[in-house]
RNA sequence: GGCCCUGUCGUCUAACGGUUAGGACACCGGUCUUUCAAGCCGGCAGCAGGGGUUCGACUCCCCUCAGGGCCGCCA
């Protein structure tokens, strides 16, 4: 059977499904730091498609637009080839199924929906936000079993539909589910998953802003990019069945499905930057090796023998196959990989040592960064070192001054973390431009709205990322040692704080 | 709460019906060494529980329990 062309009948689609060409994807969202997760896989697809002679994509999933931004996808890139992760196809190299970010293709859904809307297989909604959030703490007070849509413009006739949409009036283009019966999708790990269709709700395809939603956008451009094999993490699973439904409703022929375990924090819990440094920019930063780090995640469910664990990346590839992968949520073990990186650098012949300092934390760039921030701060060269100290290292101590000064002024050691912590997640963490004139606006901007003096808060702040009293000014440090460095210890502080005992009077 | 996924040492894993259940991290000893690492040698530690199937179950099936994910006009 010939799979039926897309709309528009352009000659965009291609079949690769007769030619066995493996094509893999791996396609990250652009918003925030480069996400270990990504990596691991990245790791799992690039592995997959050089094994059998295929191709590896790279595709940037942005049609969240209040989210998306360019600073970050630029780090995705930078990360993947830090770790040597090379895509053959994507935003930036091009290829023949381009273009390769979401943004950019926004005709192309809107034809796949209005295809659908044809057809049957969606519709147009008109709900209001806050119908549909009314709707969803009705369930949420209810304790309904089933959450979710309720179909409420899946009534409306198509000419009563049309019309309104003529008119003007904002809305979204959403799935119609299958009311009865099951939903059965392969996953080449588990088999057979069957879903029950009357418990999946009606998901929004295009939202009011024009833009795709994930499943939508998902979907389209894994067949029209001729992505045999979707290997993707294993939150993805439960939207598993709107997937198969779009390919159904499609006429497209499903491409294998794959969903990799979810590496874990310490208890269980998916991965978080609240338990574990989750940017590849701490590891880049720390000095962790690229080829450590790919062959620690190759570990997380996976093994190339019984009594062996250290391998390169061809090996890996070599015997590497998708059937082998373990199951188990797999916990991210800084301490293994720390390990593992040692055994690396250890292999590493001096010269070769020497330049891998001399890119990362030795580099001339940093270096000339550095400087200007300590030049009329010390008398003697020799005095740079000892000045600079917190620079150049991951974790700082406190001497008894700073250890004084971390606890802010006419507070208690429980309020200033309280304050460190919130200042973090708060202020730091939402900053998309980490330079320091943001860094000064935003932590002004916290400490007036905490109703703290400027200077409170920004002595045990200075502490906290330089481990000293004194230092440079407390923006363009900050800014020098990057956000993973600030927010490593910036956690620190907040626990010393938090185990330091309260004020006796 | 509903649906779905998962379940071998504390952690990462090997085993694919027959093994004293193997390796690695961590931990604890020993060894080497001017010190500290690294290295080497050794030790501790596991099949979640209960039923089946089978001559025989870590391996297959069922139930229970436990953990996780999802339930957004986020991905």
């Amino acid at each position: 059977m010939r799979p039926r062309r897309g709309p528009g009948g352009g000659g965009t689609e291609r079949d690769t499904s007769m030619t066995g060409v493996v094509r893999t994807r791996i396609a990250p969202s652009p918003t925030g730091d480069p996400h270990v997760g990504t990596a691991y896989v990245a790791l799992f697809n690039y592995a997959w498609a050089k094994k059998n002679g295929g191709q590896f994509v790279l595709r940037i999933e942005d049609t969240d637009r209040e989210r998306s931004n360019a600073a970050s996808e630029r780090m995705i890139f930078d990360s993947l080839r830090w770790l040597g992760l090379e895509w053959d196809e994507g935003p930036d190299v091009g290829g023949p199924h381009g273009p390769y970010r979401q943004s950019e293709r926004s005709e192309l859904y809107r034809q796949h929906a209005e295809l659908l809307v044809e057809r049957g297989g969606a519709y147009p909604c008109f709900c209001t936000r806050e119908r549909l959030d009314a709707l969803r703490e009705e369930q949420r007070a209810a304790k309904a079993s089933v959450m979710g849509y309720d179909r409420h413009c899946r009534a409306l006739s198509p000419a009563e539909a049309a019309r309104r949409r003529a008119a003007g009036e904002p809305h979204v283009i959403r799935l119609a589910m299958p009311t009865e019966g099951a939903t059965v999708v392969r996953d080449l790990l588990r088999g057979e998953l069957s879903f029950d269709n009357t418990l999946i709700d009606d998901q929004v395809l295009m939202k009011s802003d024009g833009f795709p939603t994930y499943h939508l956008a998902n979907v389209v451009d894994d067949r029209l990019m001729g992505i045999t094999h979707v290997i993707r993490a294993e939150e993805w699973i439960s939207s598993l069945p709107k997937h198969a439904r779009l390919y159904e409703a499609f006429g497209w022929e499903e491409p294998v499905f794959c969903h990799l375990p979810l590496l874990r924090n310490a208890d269980k819990s998916k991965i978080s930057k609240r338990k574990n440094p989750v940017s590849l920019n701490y590891y880049r930063r720390a000095g962790y090796l690229p080829e450590a780090m790919l062959n620690y995640l190759a570990l997380m469910g996976w093994a190339i023998s019984a009594d062996r664990d250290e391998f390169t990346l061809d090996e890996f590839i070599g015997a590497f196959t998708l059937d082998s992968i373990t199951l188990g949520g797999p916990v991210f073990d800084l301490e293994k990989l720390t390990w593992m990186n040692g055994k690396y650098m250890r292999k590493l012949a001096v010269p070769e040592l020497l330049a891998r300092l001399r890119a990362t934390v030795l580099s001339d760039e940093y270096l000339l960064r550095v400087l200007p921030l300590a030049h009329e701060r010390v008398d003697k060269l020799e005095d740079f070192v000892e000045y600079a100290r917190f620079f150049f290292v991951g974790e700082v101590g406190y001497d008894a001054e700073a250890r004084d000064k971390l606890v802010a002024k006419k507070r208690t050691p429980a309020d200033t973390a309280a304050a460190l912590a919130r200042l973090l997640e708060e202020a730091l963490d939402p900053l998309l431009e980490w330079n320091a004139a943001n860094l000064e606006q935003v932590l002004r901007a916290f400490a007036e709205a905490q109703a703290w003096k400027p200077g409170d808060l920004f002595m045990p702040l200075r502490i906290a990322v330089t481990g000293k009293a004194a230092t440079p000014p407390l923006f363009e440090t900050m800014e020098v040692l990057g956000r993973e460095v600030c927010r490593r210890r910036l956690r620190a502080a907040v626990e010393l704080l938090r185990s330091l005992p309260a004020p006796t009077a």
